[in-house]
DNA sequence: TCTACTTTCTCCACTCACAGGACAAAGAGA
DNA sequence: TCTCTTTGTCCTGTGAGTGGAGAAAGTAGA
């Protein structure tokens, strides 16, 4: 099959999309309604678009008390590739053009094997979702990478933890292997667009979005905009001090909040707790796993066991602390917290909170909501697809 | 004198104005190479400006190897009125369409007076410099006040530093008494427009301007515009904590920067340090004038006082620890650093400058430049000239 | 079943913004 | 004096867009 060839040709036509994409199928009264345009102009431009292909008039709707209209939706057959590559493993997942999942899978993977062995994988996992027969072609695809991205040229820069990926062309590369038009940007980033998108942000045009996985960073929402610094290094705040002379940190300072709070700290810190004899909860899951993860500080946390509710609570006042001070700085209108440790729940979000409302000011969190993400590991995905839809719905 | 009553009509009307304010007289053509229309639908617009007197033709330019052109101007009568409201003093200053200065004037005052008798002075000032022939009337007035504000409504919300002006109509009361449209706007933000429009920020789109005074603010630029916030309090980094179990401050928290370090931190420290002997050149001030400020202990500074050094080189380190903190999160371009304290100057400048460099990632910092703003207690005036101009250069 | 009223969609004529070229005005340089 | 350049003006064609008339297709009540 053809995948999608054309693009809207002016801004009311990428309007229009965007909306269909959006609030689903509608009619061209409607849609008149919304675009602050004559409805004979809105017909001549849906007209095009029909013609193009890109949308599509399938039956009628039912009437309101008078001739009943015809539905305009997007192409049904459009599907776009949702991709979020972790630390430590990758999710992907197809959608169709109004950016519902229609099949998602994810697979453990280490960044640290390169890109080339990622996209192998990639690509694999793709190939999965079209053999399920959810797609029959990908007519764009959205790229999320744990690190700092060059924007416009879809190129990961000087990625702490991802050794071996700085400079690699991945929008080139996996655009060329897929066939279809690539856009990549930083996982954080695609999580934020997720979330207000199909999440707890639809509404907010200003918000933060903290993602603490494996690393800790921090969409940042402006006007319904991403914001991504001049070198594309904003939200990156796992390596804002947290603690004075506090712990090292791979990034050669002291006291980083990505070295005192993020899975991995949480991970290490449950071990060395469980090794200390200090919770009998943590001792048990260690000797049955040989490792343990934040996961199994989650479970324990709800087992009851103090030292993981300790540690829980300490990373979240560290973390809470470090937000309070984005807060009295941005006033944002909702801060969003997500990423792996978000299976910490009420005890985390606890703890973050009364830091926030303690040393913030009130003007800025008189109505300033703290809220978990509520789409978890689709969240990525779906911004991922969100992404490139805006791209390809946008003139040519 | 008739002020200007017109508007520009459409925005392509607002467009030239603000390149005309930005760059000064231009020629019919010069401005159709900016503008992207073509010849004819710019000299229609052109035309429509001269009718509605907001700008005018005066004479003709030096030829460039073919016809002269006519020299197209905004309207040399026109003038705003900038008016900083510190929490010590007031600055009020005239400029013309192009914001240039004609006259600035300081005076001493305490903001805690309250709205009426602050707005008493600027009257007074303002009349003060229309006496002196600068100008017959004001067509607009720009005005910044020492805490957030609710701007669209030109009220400033819940100011700490500023109690009786809460909710205070400064717009709406000051709009009838000068019998011109007015903005108004938080102090910091002005500055940091003020060092966009002609300081040292004319190229940046992405930036951060601290303002050490009596409090500490911070500007927050982003694509060009001011970001204030869901609540207006943006950039309210004055109660971030800056040392944990800190000092009490104002706000009721422990160890918030502005409680470490500020105007009136300063002053206090050196005070003390002077009553305690640490210091000939500090107590020797102090027996003079009574009290010392931020003034006196620069002047020391320059003297060679270790202890006045010493206390600007520890308030840089912590300033510049939350800088460090700020500049991982967004990403700035530039970071100016301005108000009272610029004259601590290069001591100043060098410990801020330590942290962020240290504390930061490569990658934010690479390419930052951290740098004093270069317009001083300028800035702020033509900010708020800026504000009231481009409210009146945009589209009715 | 007929009539009155709605809502949706289409068609058409008119307006307006704008581009682009022809041309006039005004100067420089040879 | 002639040619070339730059600036500014005028005029016409084009395409975008509005707004209204009216057809199409429905509901609800008599």
């Amino acid at each position: 099959m053809r995948r999608m060839t054309a693009r809207p040709a002016n801004a009311h036509q990428a309007r229009l999309l965007r909306l269909l994409r959006d609030d689903g199928p509608n009619s061209r009264a409607q849609l008149g309604d919304r675009v602050d345009l004559s409805r004979s102009k809105l017909a001549v431009e849906v007209e095009r678009l029909l013609e193009t292909g890109l949308v599509v008039a399938d039956g009628l709707a039912a009437s309101r008390g008078g001739r009943r209209s015809h539905n305009i939706r997007l192409a049904p057959a459009l599907r776009f590739l949702g991709v979020d590559i972790g630390a430590t493993s990758i999710d992907v997942a197809v959608t169709n053009a109004e950016l519902e999942v229609l099949g998602h899978i994810n697979q453990p993977m280490d960044v640290r094997e390169g890109p080339v062995a990622v996209f192998e994988q990639v690509l694999s996992m793709a190939a999965k979702l079209k053999a399920s027969g959810l797609a029959e072609g990908f007519d764009g695809a959205g790229i999320g990478v744990p690190g700092p991205v060059r924007f416009p040229e879809g190129v990961p820069v000087a990625p702490p933890i991802m050794p071996g990926w700085d400079g690699f062309p991945v929008r080139e590369a996996l655009s060329q292997d897929l066939g279809c038009p690539v856009m990549v940007d930083n996982d954080v980033n695609l999580m934020a667009m997720g979330e207000q998108h199909a999440g707890v942000a639809r509404t907010v045009g200003d918000f933060l979005c903290v993602k603490i996985g494996t690393g800790i960073g921090c969409g940042i929402v402006v006007g319904g905009e991403v914001y991504r610094g001049t070198t594309g290094s904003a939200g990156d705040i796992g390596h804002i001090q947290a603690v004075p002379d506090g712990r090292p940190c791979a990034c050669g300072n002291r006291g980083c909040l990505e070295a005192h709070f993020s899975g991995a700290a949480l991970a290490r810190d449950a071990e060395e707790a469980a090794r200390q004899g200090l919770s009998q909860e943590l001792a048990a899951r260690l000797e049955t796993a040989g490792s343990l993860s934040a996961v199994d500080v989650a479970a324990a946390a709800v087992a009851g066991d103090a030292t993981a509710l300790d540690l829980i609570r300490e990373g979240g006042n560290r973390t809470g602390q470090v937000i309070a001070g984005l807060v009295s700085f941005f006033n944002p209108g909702l801060v969003v917290i997500g990423g792996g440790v978000t299976g910490l729940g009420h005890t985390l979000l606890a703890a973050i909170r009364t830091q926030v409302y303690r040393q913030s000011l009130p003007l800025a969190t008189g109505n300033l909501p703290i809220v978990l993400g509520e789409l978890g590991p689709t969240a990525g995905v779906i911004g991922a697809a969100r992404l490139i839809s805006d791209h390809l719905f946008s003139p040519a």
